[in-house]
DNA sequence: TAGAATGTTGCTTGTAATAGTCAACAATTC
DNA sequence: GAATTGTTGACTATTACAAGCAACATTCTA
């Protein structure tokens, strides 16, 4: 049940994004440099997040990526779904033809409860969530008292 | 993000065994040709759960595997524990010392929502429940009707 | 008590997915 | 036009998984 490192890497890397908004374009090298990601494998990543609209790039010199729409208009779900492909726990809940037991199957509907479980967390957290829980962590809120 | 045949298998199997529940021990055999499952695989699968004390085993002719819990004692996560080894889709969750960022990570604040959401669905469905699925699928309740 | 049936365990293997590297290429800026 | 940056594709380890095989232990029954 293990999220791959595609996801866990790329969401690290429109966090950095969504923090450093307005500042242009960066450096995939910073972004890989701040969230400790070999240079090399993030540039992999990009590839998928460019397709699915999230990112924009610029090439040459002062190039780098950037968000290509408000981190409250995008949702983990989409990452996941770019960067993970399906986040069924089992095959045969995208593709029932995937096992001939599937009209059948109870343990099925079990794995279909668990997917929506977990399509919820992801459907309801978008990248400006993020962001907002990075600043309540560096920066605690004053008007918070510690009894 | 899949879950490991491990679990689906073993489920599948804890299911046949509730199924028929009060037969005495049933053959590795025929769970295997039941549920389609390799036997030689099927044979791993049943360790941990002895070990867990999910299931009983009775050796030598008439042997076989039963539960040893009424089947609504038993819990998917139980299953998911012993099978699948945690659930977590992070390392970091159950071992903060996994990545030195953990403490600062927000990234991680919402894998630990997502293994909450799974835990929830697992926590809350027990072996009980799959056969009264399973009734349901195969014996349609005849007071239900459709329009 | 012998032997047949059954679960138990450990060793080994094939396969696929993943994580990662390297190098050639394309585009842009100055 | 040269330096800088992203883009792409080919390639390679490594790992985890699913599975098979074979020797072994236990129990029942004749």
């Amino acid at each position: 049940m293990k999220l791959s490192t595609r996801t866990r890497y790329g969401t690290r890397a429109l966090l950095e994004l969504a923090l450093r908004k307005g500042e242009g374009p960066i450096f995939l090298k910073d972004i890989a440099k701040q969230q400790e990601i070999s240079l090399p494998y993030l540039e992999h990543l990009i590839a998928p997040l460019i397709a699915g609209g999230v990112i924009r790039s610029t090439k040459g010199p002062k190039g780098g990526i950037s968000l290509a729409r408000n981190p409250e208009e995008i949702k983990l779900s989409e990452i996941t779904q770019l960067l993970e492909g399906t986040v069924a726990p089992v095959e045969c809940i995208d593709d029932p033809g995937a096992c001939s037991r599937s009209s059948s199957c109870v343990t099925r509907d079990v794995w279909t409860r668990l997917k929506e479980a977990i399509d919820g967390v992801l459907e309801g957290t978008t990248l400006q969530d993020l962001v907002e829980g990075h600043k309540k962590k560096s920066q605690p809120d004053k008007t918070m008292y510690y009894i």
